[in-house]
DNA sequence: AGATTCCAGTCAATCGTTTGAACGACAGAG
DNA sequence: CTCTGTCGTTCAAACGATTGACTGGAATCT
């Protein structure tokens, strides 16, 4: 059943009063004085009909589309999708919308193509890389724009969590248990959050007077946290504990473990960055770093909301970063 | 850098042609008869300025948004992320964006409100339940709307996947093995797909001329999973064998079976309907009944465009099916 | 009584594109 | 030499909402 579309100009009419009026009501103009019994007819109209402003006959006045962007690598990672959830939430609480693209769709140029000009009030890049090329079309694009958890050397428009931190979190754990042979099983060099990983890893070994294990660089997936895992195994005395920057890896690295024939924790100990709902349902139940990912996303909402054009933001996220312990790390064998 | 926006007027001024001309040559007007010459004056100009379409007055004339909404439980879910996935991949490849919302951001009503009028050209929700006022709702908004995995009573506007015929090739594959005694830890009832996971699995126990062992409901979660099958554990005579209707159940299950003592797959085997990375990770490795959740998105997609306003689309997506076998499942226990 | 303020709205320009209709110049037909 | 057709463009009216400026009358002030 199609009906034919509502404007304000029908309201208009059967309120019998000017299209202005409506529009006023309907925005809560503060400056319209209107009688109580005026405004109960234009409200009635509303309903009768079932008016619902036009967006973008609004956009186009107004030049606000009450939309953010947020490009994201990939919608199956529950990094970011928990980054989604909470950039949702807060943009719902603002009255905005999100329009969403992945990586895996198609490339960011060819998604800012397809956003074309006006239809969003900002725009949040979730693990993108440092592309030089692409921040000076973001720049063209004249919107305010910020990374998320991934800052760019090159421009000073990010909000990062404090990796550094979660890294010597999960370290000192280890080494209260006791560990001193503390590997790092890192992510891909050119992720700025492996390298920020990597930096509270060697810090938190150096604060506990320990020598830095072998680290060894892997991709956030799987496949490359086996292979890894299986090297530092491989080892002539191998750790025996792991510091995993990340939990793709370490449940390849999980994996690589039972295929050499050993145990976790009884072996050795893994604990890795991010939790996720999956993570106590392994096997062993991972330990983990929980952090504040969707605050990530609520925040970087909230400061899309009130940029100004050439404001610089290099923010650390202050939020809670916890370790949740759970079975696969434990005091290393006599 | 904020550039000042430039429109159609900017560039028909450069290329000393009338607006007209420009928006033609922009939108490839095949009725357009235009000297080569100008053509590039208008090209260069477009590309001088970095001219981009505005897509508020773009879509206030043409009233098309080129814009779907996607509407989800949750982005946390894998099984929704590959229909996204497969979503984006079709809307990029007509030219659109896809504007998402979740459950966890606030309900669909409220989504829809955000929304507004002719922000969108069409609606797909995954996942959602069979509310007879939210689909009275949609069918005052004039868009149209389609249902994915999830068919409603009330009106025939869904594609589905062959969820029968999934489980049916779970439960083959169970008796296959030898297995006589299969018990079937089901969805919610209220969920559509667990009615007919389960109506696959009596249809293929009764093919089988085995009795339907017992069947417990449980919530799509690894705690119902977890609590549903401890139930089916502590059972007399305890299947060798247990049909899944969901990942995230199975995931639960898997945990209750290594609580109550017992070794997968040699004290019980199992098998679960969608498959996902870590099935794969997971120990033991799960099988899973692989289903096309890609394509579902990228088929409601296809269908958005071409609907009509009273079309009624009540479609089982053909689509691969297939048994990905891993290491959950084995013949019973002599 | 005349001036001023307030009330309760109305008027109309504007945002940037799209698109059916019109138009001047030139060519060829009759 | 006028008429009819193309060619290559230009004209201008939408689309629907917003918002600063304005107005006609009543109430209040001086």
């Amino acid at each position: 059943m199609m009906r034919t579309r509502v404007t304000l100009a029908d309201v208009a009419a059967i309120a019998r009063v000017d299209r202005a009026v409506v529009s006023r009501v309907v925005n809560k103009d503060p400056t319209l004085n209107i009688r109580p019994e005026t405004r109960e007819r234009v409200l009635a109209a509303i309903e009768e009909l079932g008016y619902r402003p036009n967006v973008a006959a609004r956009s186009l006045r107004t030049s606000r589309a009450h939309m953010f962007g947020l490009f994201i690598p990939d919608f199956a990672n529950p990094v970011y999708a928990e980054i989604i959830k909470g950039a949702e939430a807060e943009a719902a609480a603002q009255g905005y919308v999100i329009v969403t693209g992945s990586a895996t769709g198609a490339g960011l140029g060819e998604y800012m193509d397809r956003i074309g000009q006006g239809r969003i009030d900002g725009l949040l890049l979730a693990g993108a890389g440092d592309d030089s090329s692409l921040i000076a079309q973001l720049d063209q694009s004249a919107i305010p724009w910020l990374m998320l958890n991934n800052r760019s050397r090159s421009v000073k428009r990010y909000v990062i969590l404090d990796d550094r931190r979660a890294a010597a979190l999960a370290v000192e754990h280890l080494v209260l248990l006791g560990h001193r042979r503390i590997a790092h099983l890192a992510g891909p060099s050119r992720a700025d959050t492996a390298a920020r990983r990597s930096a509270g890893y060697s810090a938190a070994m150096d604060d506990a007077g320990l020598p830095e294990g072998p680290i060894v660089a892997a991709d956030y997936t799987p496949a490359g946290g086996a292979a890894a895992m299986a090297l530092l195994l491989a080892a002539p005395e191998p750790p025996t504990a792991v510091f995993v920057a990340n939990v793709a890896s370490a449940i390849g690295a999980m994996q690589a473990v039972r295929t050499a024939g050993l145990e976790i924790p009884r072996d050795v100990s893994i604990v890795a960055v991010h939790d996720f709902e999956l993570a106590g349902y392994l096997h062993p139940a991972l330990t983990t770093v929980r952090m504040p990912l969707a605050e990530l996303g609520r925040r970087g909402v909230t400061l899309l909301g009130s940029l100004k054009p050439d404001d610089t933001v290099a923010e650390v996220l202050a939020g809670p970063i916890e370790l949740i312990q759970r079975s696969s790390t434990a005091p290393p064998r006599r």
